[in-house]
Parts: C-alpha cells; sequence; structure tokens
DNA sequence: GATGAATGAGGGTTCATTCAT
DNA sequence: GATGAATGAACCCTCATTCAT
C-alpha cells in the first residue's frame, strides 16, 4: 500500500460505507466504490491489494472509531450508573448519526470478508466498556454475568429497535430511546 | 408421465438454507444450490421461476415454520409469565435447533431478495405473541411500551447473544440461557 | 415417424408458422410450439425428430402449398398475359392472406435450418410457371431473359412490396396492387 | 492510461456482420464476435452496452454506409435516366462487394434488435433517391406512383435476384444485371 | 502514482432434447 | 403413444483483477 494521497484513503471509506448501506456487502463492486471516490478502479488496487483487503481495512476503521464514539465524554470515573447511561446512549447516537457505518459493521460480521482472526482482534477496543461492567458487578448493582452475554443483550435490543425503526421508517425519538434504555437498564439490575 | 417430484423442494430448501449459513444470500449461486439438493442447475428453474422467487419461497417457509415454533406448548389461556416464558425459550430453541434457517432469516430481513409486501406480510404470523404481549400491559405486569420496541428488545438481545455464542465457537449451556431469559424479563417488568 | 394422430400434425403446422410470424425462426422454441400446439413437449419428438426437421417439413408443406395455390384457377392452355395475370394475383394473394406461411418461407431461406437439397429440391415445384414463362418468350411477348431472373424479379418485388405494406402497417388497396402488376408486366414485356 | 482502441469498433462491425452472414442474427453469439474480432468477451461490452445496441448500431453503420454508397458518383442535377441508372448500378454493386452488408440489413429489418424508431429513422438516408424519383414523376418519364411503391418494386427485385445468385452459386454478370436493370427500368417508365 | 481498457471466470437463465412414468 | 420433469450445454452479461500507457 504505497499512499500518496491520504484524502483519497478518506474519499474510499466513506463511498464504501455508503454503498454497502445501498446496496449490501456483497451487492458493491469495486468499480462502484472507485466511481464513488471520484478515482479510477485501477486507482483502488494501489490503495487495496483486492476487495477483501479494502472491507477488512473500513471495517477496522469503523471498528475502532465506533469504539472510540462509544466512549464521548465518558470517564472510568463515573459512577456506574452515569457510565453506564452515557455509554448507551453513545451507542445509540453512533448507530443513528452513522448508520451507514452502523449497518456496514453489521454486515461484516457475517461475511467472509471478515476473517475470524480480525472478529476477535476488534474485542479489544471494549475493553473499556468491559471494565465497567465489572464494576457494576463488583458493586452488585448489575447482575454478575459473563460480559459477552451482557453486552450481547445490550448491543442486540439496540441494534433491532433501531433497524426496525430505520427500515419501517419511523424516526426513534428521545422518548422511545429512553424507554429502550430502561429495558437495558432494568435487565441488568441486581 | 413422471410427475413433480415433492421431494425436491424440501431437498432444494434444505440446500438453500444450509448455504446461506455458509455463504450468505448474496454469495448463494443456483448452481451451488442445484448440486446440493442434487439436481441439474435447469431442474431448479422447474421449481422456481428464478433466484429471487426461490429466496422468498424459502423466507416464507422459514418465517412460518419459526412463527409456529414460537407457539409450541403455548396456550392463550396460559397466564403471562408461564406464556411469556415458553414463548421466550421457543424462540431461543428454534434459533439453536435451526441456526441455519435463523441466519437465512437474519439476511433476508435487509437483502434486496425480499419484497416489502412480503416482509410486511409476514409479521401477521406473529400476532399471537403481540396478544400475549397486550396482555402483560393489560395486567400492568409489563411495562406499557410499543410492540415493535419490547419485541424489537427481546428478539435483539436473543439473536446477538446466539450469534455471538456460535461464531465464538461457545454453546449456550441452559444457565446461560436461564440468565439471558432473566434479563429481558426483568427489562420488561412494569 | 409413427403417425397415430393425424390431426396433430396440423395443430403443430399452424401453431409453428403463427409463432415463426410473431417471434422469428430463431426466437420459436419447442416449447412454444407444444403448447400452441396443445400437445407436451415430449410429443412433439415423436411426431418429429428435432426442431430442424420440423423446420424443414413445414417447409416443405408450405412450400408445396404455395405453389399449389399460386396454380390456382390457372391453365396451361391461358394466353400467356391471361395466366400471367391469375399467376401474379395468386401470388399477391397467397402473401396477403397467408402472411404468417409467406414469412416463414422467407425466413426458412436464410437459415441453417433450411439444407441446400431442400432449397433446390423445392424448385421444381415451381415448373408451370417457367413453362409460361416459356411460352411468353416463345411467343416474343415477353425478354428473353433467364428464368431465374425474371422470377427473381416478379417476386422479389412482391414480397417487399408486401412486407413494407404490413410491417408499415399500410393494407393494400386493389389499386396498389394493379399499379405493382403493371410495374412487373411492363418490365418484362419484350 | 490505455485509451480505447478505434480500431476494436472496425474488427467488432467486420466480425458481426461476417458471422450474420454465416449463422444468422440470432444464430449470432457475443462470444462468436469477441472471438473473430479477437478480444475477450467482456471487452466487448466495453463498446456496447449488450447485444441489442451493438446490432442497432452495427445496424445504424450498415445503413448509412449503403445509402451513401448508392449516390456514388450520382449529382441531384444528373437527368433522371443518367441518374438513375447510377443508383441502379450503385445499388446492386453494393450487395455484390459487401453482400455479408447486405444481408445483414435484410436480418436486420425484421428483427426485435431493431427498434422501430431507429428503422424509421434510417430512411431519411434516402431521401436523395426520392427526390430523384419525384423528379422522374414530375418530368413524366416514369409512372407517378407511390415512393414506397416504386423502391419497394426495384429494391425487391434487386434483392431477390442478387440473394438468388449467390446462394445458387451463380455469379451476376455485366450482362445480367443490365438485364435487370433494363426490367426494372422498363417497368417504371410511363 | 493514476488511469481505464482489457480480461475471462463465473453467475443467472434458457432451451433442445431425453427419459421415467 | 403421451406426458412433462429432468438434464446440461450454452447464452448473455458482470465484475474482480491486471496491464499498457
Amino acid at each position: 500500500m504505497r499512499k500518496k494521497d491520504e484524502s483519497k484513503n478518506g474519499a474510499i471509506y466513506e463511498s464504501t460505507v455508503q454503498l454497502v448501506l445501498e446496496k449490501g456487502l456483497a451487492g458493491v463492486t469495486m468499480c462502484d466504490i472507485s466511481k464513488a471516490a471520484g478515482i479510477a478502479t485501477g486507482t483502488l488496487y494501489i490503495y487495496f491489494s483486492n476487495k477483501e483487503a479494502l472491507m477488512n481495512k473500513v471495517f477496522n476503521i469503523c471498528r475502532k472509531e465506533s469504539a472510540s464514539f462509544y466512549l464521548n465524554d465518558y470517564s472510568p470515573l463515573d459512577p456506574f450508573d452515569v457510565g453506564f447511561r452515557k455509554i448507551f446512549n453513545n451507542i445509540v447516537t453512533y448507530r443513528l448519526q452513522h448508520f451507514e457505518k452502523f449497518i456496514f459493521l453489521e454486515q461484516c460480521y457475517h461475511s467472509p470478508f471478515i476473517t475470524e482472526d480480525v472478529r476477535k482482534d476488534s474485542l479489544k477496543y471494549l475493553n473499556p466498556i468491559f471494565d465497567l461492567l465489572q464494576k457494576g458487578k463488583d458493586d452488585h448493582i448489575i447482575k454478575d454475568l459473563d460480559d459477552a452475554l451482557l453486552l450481547g443483550y445490550i448491543i442486540g435490543s439496540v441494534n433491532e429497535v433501531i433497524k426496525k425503526a430505520h427500515y419501517g421508517n419511523k424516526s426513534l425519538d428521545h422518548k422511545k430511546i429512553a424507554q429502550l434504555y430502561q429495558l437495558c437498564y432494568d435487565g441488568i439490575l441486581a
């Protein structure tokens, strides 16, 4: 990957993510991406050796970005309920504001493009969240359950509700989000 | 005269669902399916006019089968907590026993193969579940929230936890399932 | 070719000719023909060993039928001008009344379905016409030219005018036909 | 950067026209054409979006080329008989020298490849010929008949005679052509 | 590095023909 | 004989990737 023009990378990322939202992972062609990014098809192969590498790279960037987004305004020193609320809201907000990236990440999880290694590796970005959950468990605020179970429970419900709303053309207002928060929070409480 | 071999329909369904699990909806070819079903490619087109029709048909069958499975052993006369537990367990069990169909359904929901009409139409199979939720709300057992929100919350968390477990090669034992149940149930309680 | 039901032969001929008019020789499928003839596809192969054989057979029948039609009401004893007018009108009338057969014959002439042998063989049906032309030449009524040239000249102009009229949705009235006759007749006059 | 190789267009045209002569319009495959043109199948689709577009393009080129050929050495100032003779000879010569294009044009006229619009549009190339016929009519040299009838009569007879000669493996010598000219000319004379 | 023309394997689909009933 | 399901080669077209400029 010889990098000449860093701005092209950005254009490629954005085009890829947007096109995957519109056409699905398998429905997007390298030609589509290059056109949307304003470059030639061949140029794509200067930046990425092939489609899989491109998708993996974009996946990783989204993964990091989203994990980082989840921690906006959050401090490990926050009390559990404050921290949990912040992170929950960040998770929701990321999906609403960057729906295309959310869907891209979703599509990647069940795709041959994303290798098992990459998938596992990406878990590490969520460590601060696992730490928060641990604190909640240590303080007997929340149920003492497996991290994967707790996070899967929360992330799964948020994902589903947001997708349902989006594809049903019903926007999620603050009230609905607060209700979803309450569902999740009441669920994990010890 | 040779009659249409109805057993081929079954072979096609199973092959399709299994291959979609392995390769994704868009990654499956008609050639793959016919080979797996033990028939010639052209024969596939006797049973289904094209790939989209095939996928829609399999989708509908899975949809009905799953909805029916969810109601196993359930009676509308069951008290809310009993009925909810039965249905919850059925939802989980279906996903564990028919993981390939579960994934197939998941993939269909955000795919051009499934038309909007078919998607909406399939909601009707869930009516008994909506009725149960209504009873819970009427009896002030559970939170008085939108059906889509409640079901999205439950289904979403179940889906995510089961997929995480499957792809992480960790089987979900009865204990974990009971814990997930408790998370969901505590969440919806009024 | 085991013949059981002679009426099926007729149905096949008519369907074939009509379908070729609608879809062109190469655009017609054996399935189309069998459906239009009200029989099963396999049955077609009891009557004809393959598509080429079917087309050749229909071609031959049309060829004979048309040649015979050309001689309606004609007698070799007719004076040249009378005979020529009769035959000319018959040629025109056949094309107008049996446009589908006319087009079928046209399409066959430049098709791999019709072998060279069949094409040559079919010339013999036109012998009475050649005899008439010879009489005209012997009597110094018409130009002393090659038969193929004379017949090609007449048939070609008739074919073209009738096709142009048909596809341009302009019906050929008696006046136009008389004018065409005059063109041809004046042309051949010595 | 590699630029589109315009010579490929020519190779494609020639291959298409030649193959249509050999196999008929519907019998020619895109694969055939690409092989004959010395390029890959996919390359064909860089130059033409699909088979229909390719055929329409080649049709238009042949149409223009032939119409232009018909006017070789012709001047609108020529007296009628001189002009008619020139154009008649050009029409014949084009068919003899470019038999494959002549047949290609013939096949196109009754084919779904050629849209009605294209067919009608192509008539305009023949305007100088219609003008000549009008002059002949105005000067009472030829019969005062419909243009379509006059042209159909001439073109039809020429087409038929040339095809008969070609497929009967008999070359048309100058004498035969002169005879055909006399047939047509005597026919149209007032 | 950048371009986009060129490639050809592979996808969905059709259809002449065969074959079990 | 009649049927129509079954077959698989072949068709049109797409697209990830390469390569000449």
